[in-house]
DNA sequence: TTAAACTTTCAAAATATTTTGAAAGTTTAA
DNA sequence: TTAAACTTTCAAAATATTTTGAAAGTTTAA
C-alpha cells in the first residue's frame, strides 16, 4: 500500500471511530491528520488536506484544543498559527477519558445519587424495581468512575502492567 | 421527590447518557422504562408511556433485542408480545461492551493491523511519524481489546475485586 | 493611525438521523 | 377459509447536527 493511501485510510478510520464515540467525524479526522504529521500544520493546510471550510477548520481546531488533544504553536517571524497534536497515545487516551468523564459520567452520577435517595413503599413492586435498578446502576457507575480516576493519575506502564498482572 | 417524577428523571438521564454513547436516545429511554418496570410491557404500553409511534417502538425494541438487553415474553392465552429487560447491571455492561467491541473496535483493529504493515523509507519524517502513530495506537487498541475480552468472560465480583485490589 | 494578514463568528444551507403513521404482512382462533 | 388481532416495513416528514462562507473582528508592522 502507498503511504498516501495509507494516510487516507487512517484518517477515514479514525474519523469513523470518533463519530461512534461522540467526537464528530471532522474533528476526529483533523486529529488524525495532525497525528501523522511530523510538523505542526496551519489552518490553511488542514482545510486543503481535508477539503473543509475555514469556519469548520477553525471551530474544530478550537474544540480539539478544548479537549487537550492539540496545541497552538507560533513560529518566530510569522503571523500564522500552527497546530500540533500530542502523539503520545497514553496521553490521548487519558485526555479523552478525562473529558468524557467530566462531560458525561459526572452529571449522570449526580442524578443517580439523588434518585437512589427517593423513598417509597417497600411493598410496592414498582418502587422496589425502580430502587433496585437505580442503586445497582449507581454502584456500577461509581466503580467505573473510580477506575477512570486511577487511570487518569497512573503512568501507562503501571496501569497496563497492573491490568495484565490480573488478567494473566 | 415523587416516584413518578423520579422515574421520568431516570428515563431522561439514561436517554441522554445513551445518546452520548452511540445508542439512540429513544432506544435508551425504552430500555430505561423497562429497567424500572417490574413486569414485562407491551408495545402499546411503551408507546403510551414515552409518547412514541408504533413504528418507532417496534424498531427500537427489535434493536434492544439485537443488543441482547431485552427479551420477548409471551403470556399464555394472549396474542400480544411482552418485553422484559434484564435487570442485572453487570450483564448490561457486558452486553454493551460486547456489542460495541464487535461493531466498532474490531473493524478498526483490522485496519490498524494492515496500516502498521505499510513499508516506507525510514529516513522520511512523514513515514516515521505515520508509522509510529499507527503502531502506537494499534498497541493501545489491542490492550483495550484484551481487557474487554477478559471482562466479558469474568464474573462481576472477580472483575471488580481484582481491579480494586490493584487500585487499592 | 492604517491596512494587510490573519482568526472568529454565526445565519443560512446542506446533510444526516430519527420518527411517524398508514399500508402491508403475519398469526391465530374459529 | 376468514377476519380479527396483532407486528413489521418503509417512504415521507420532522428534527438534529454539521458545514459553509461571507462578514466582522483582531493583531501586527510600519
Amino acid at each position: 500500500m502507498e503511504l498516501a493511501e495509507a494516510k487516507r485510510k487512517f484518517i477515514e478510520a479514525w474519523g469513523k471511530l470518533g463519530s461512534e464515540w461522540g467526537i464528530n467525524r471532522t474533528m476526529a479526522q483533523v486529529h488524525a491528520l495532525l497525528l501523522i504529521s511530523p510538523e505542526a500544520l496551519t489552518t490553511e493546510e488542514i482545510m486543503e488536506s481535508l477539503s473543509i471550510s475555514r469556519g469548520n477548520a477553525n471551530m474544530t481546531l478550537r474544540d480539539l484544543i478544548g479537549w487537550g488533544l492539540v496545541e497552538k504553536q507560533h513560529k518566530a517571524g510569522e503571523r500564522k498559527e500552527y497546530f500540533y497534536a500530542d502523539k503520545d497515545t497514553w496521553n490521548i487516551a487519558r485526555q479523552v477519558a478525562k473529558e468524557r468523564r467530566k462531560r458525561e459520567l459526572d452529571p449522570v452520577l449526580k442524578i443517580l445519587d439523588e434518585l437512589s435517595k427517593v423513598e417509597g413503599n417497600k411493598n410496592d413492586a414498582e418502587y422496589k424495581t425502580f430502587n433496585k435498578s437505580v442503586t445497582d446502576i449507581n454502584k456500577l457507575a461509581k466503580n467505573v468512575d473510580k477506575t477512570l480516576d486511577t487511570m487518569l493519575k497512573a503512568e501507562e506502564n503501571w496501569f497496563w502492567g497492573s491490568i495484565f498482572k490480573i488478567f494473566k
